[in-house]
DNA sequence: TTCTGTGAATTTATTCACAGCA
DNA sequence: TGCTGTGAATAAATTCACAGAA
C-alpha cells in the first residue's frame, strides 16, 4: 500500500490516512460519551448517527486500528476506546508549556477539556516582566530566557504558541531551539520551522471567515469538524 | 460541473470546492501581508513558498475566483485580495453574539483578530446571574432570555458558543430558535442543528490529539493547517 | 522568457455492495 | 438476522504538463 499521507517512514507502522487520523479523536468523543451511559457495545450505524460520518466511512476507519469489531454485534465500547487512545498515544500524559498567558493563554491554562485529553500545562512563559514569578492555576511563569531550561529540566514535548502574530516566529524559533518537538499555534500567522517539528495552527477568525462564505449564499449545509 | 461539496444550490453561484474555501482565508492572510510590504505582484511559486501549498494548488484555487491573474506576469495583490474578500463575504461588517463569558469567552471578547477580519461581538449573554447587566470590553452581558430579542433587535447573524459542554446543546437551541444563522463552537461535544444552520466546530483537545498520534511514532512533518 | 489557466493523469478519499461471521 | 470488514466502484482533490498570453 501507498503510504496516504506524507508522513510515514518505513518500518514504523500504522499508515492510517490524515483524514482517518482526525476523525479519531472525534470517535474517542462519542466512545467517552457512550462509556458514561454505559452503553457496552455500538454499531457503525450509531455512531454514525451522532458524528455525521458515513456509516462505512466509520467502518473502514476502524478497521485501520486492527480488527476491533464483531461481525452481527458491534463495537465493544471500552476496548475501541482503549485501541483509539493507543494510537492517539493518549495513554501517556503529554507534558505541554505556554508561551504567552494574555486573555487567551489564561483560557487555555484554565481549559478542562485538556487535563480530560490527558494533557498537562506544567509551564508557562511571558516578555511581560510584572508576570513573571506569578502562578496561574498551579503554573508558574517564566521568563522566555529559561525556556531552554525549563523544557529539558521538565522534558516538556508539546509548545502552546498563545502571543501575538508579530511576536509568533520569533517565540516558535526558541521553542525550537529548546527542542520542543509539536506546536500549536493560536497567533493568526503561519509560521516556518523545520520538518522535525510538527506544528498545527488554529486560527479563529480564519473559521468565522470560512462560515461567511457560506453565510454568503444560499447553500443547504452541515455540520463541519475538518 | 458536478457540485463538489454538497452544498451548492443550483442558481446561486460559485461551486467552488470545499478544500479551496478552506485555502482562501489562508491565502487571503499573505495577501495583507504582501500588501503591507508594499509588493504588488507575486507568483503562484512565491504565495506557494510562504504558505506550503502546492503552486498548481494555488493556481487552480485562485482560477475559480475567475480571471484574475496575468499570464507572464502573476496575480495583483490588491485586485485578488479584494476578489477574495467579495467572495468569503468579508466586505461587510458581520456582527456576532457571545454565550458564555468565561475565561474563553473574554479572551474571544477581546481577541484583536475578530475586529480585523471585519466581524464584532456586539452581544454576550451568560446564565450566572451576578455578571448580567455588566458590560466586557464594551459588550453588554445578557441573560440568555434575551437572546430572541437581542438576536432580532441587532440582526446578529453569527453566534460563538463557549460554554460547557453540559450546555452546549441548550444554548445552541436557543440560538436556533432566536434566528442565528451561523454557530461557531468551541464547546468540546458535537451538536445538533437543523439542515438550514451552518455550524462549525473548533475543538482545542482535539487539535491536541491529534498532535501526539505523529508524535508517537517516527514521522517526517510538514505543517497542517486543515 | 515568465507565469497563468486548465485539460489530463494521478493520487487520495468516500461510498457501495456484499461475503462472511456471530 | 445484524453488523463488520473489505474489495470494487465512484467521486474528489491534487499534481503534472503544456498551451498561450504578456
Amino acid at each position: 500500500m501507498k503510504n496516504p499521507n506524507g508522513f510515514h517512514k518505513k518500518g514504523t507502522t500504522t499508515p492510517i490516512p490524515l483524514p482517518t487520523v482526525s476523525r479519531l479523536p472525534i470517535y474517542l468523543r462519542h466512545f467517552t460519551e457512550f462509556e458514561k451511559e454505559q452503553q457496552l457495545v455500538i454499531s457503525s450505524k450509531t455512531l454514525s448517527e451522532v458524528s455525521g460520518i458515513h456509516p462505512a466511512q466509520v467502518r473502514k476507519d476502524l478497521a485501520y486500528l486492527g480488527q476491533v469489531g464483531q461481525r452481527g454485534i458491534g463495537y465493544e465500547v471500552k476496548r475501541l476506546a482503549h485501541k483509539v487512545r493507543d494510537i492517539l498515544g493518549l495513554h501517556q500524559t503529554w507534558l505541554v508549556l505556554l508561551v504567552g498567558t494574555g486573555n487567551l493563554g489564561m483560557a487555555l491554562l484554565q481549559y478542562g477539556g485538556f487535563v480530560k485529553a490527558g494533557f498537562k500545562i506544567v509551564a508557562a512563559f511571558d516578555v511581560d516582566p510584572s508576570k513573571i514569578g506569578w502562578e496561574l492555576e498551579g503554573v508558574k511563569i517564566w521568563p522566555l530566557l529559561a525556556l531552554r531550561q525549563i523544557v529539558r529540566e521538565k522534558k516538556i514535548e508539546i509548545g502552546i504558541v498563545a502571543v501575538p502574530a508579530s511576536q509568533a516566529q520569533g517565540v516558535t524559533n526558541a521553542l525550537v531551539d529548546a527542542g520542543i518537538r509539536a506546536i500549536l499555534n493560536f497567533a493568526p500567522c503561519s509560521l516556518t520551522v523545520p520538518r522535525s517539528i510538527f506544528l498545527r495552527n488554529v486560527d479563529l477568525s480564519l473559521e468565522l471567515e470560512h462560515l461567511t462564505y457560506f453565510l454568503g449564499r444560499e447553500v443547504f449545509t452541515r455540520t463541519f469538524n475538518p
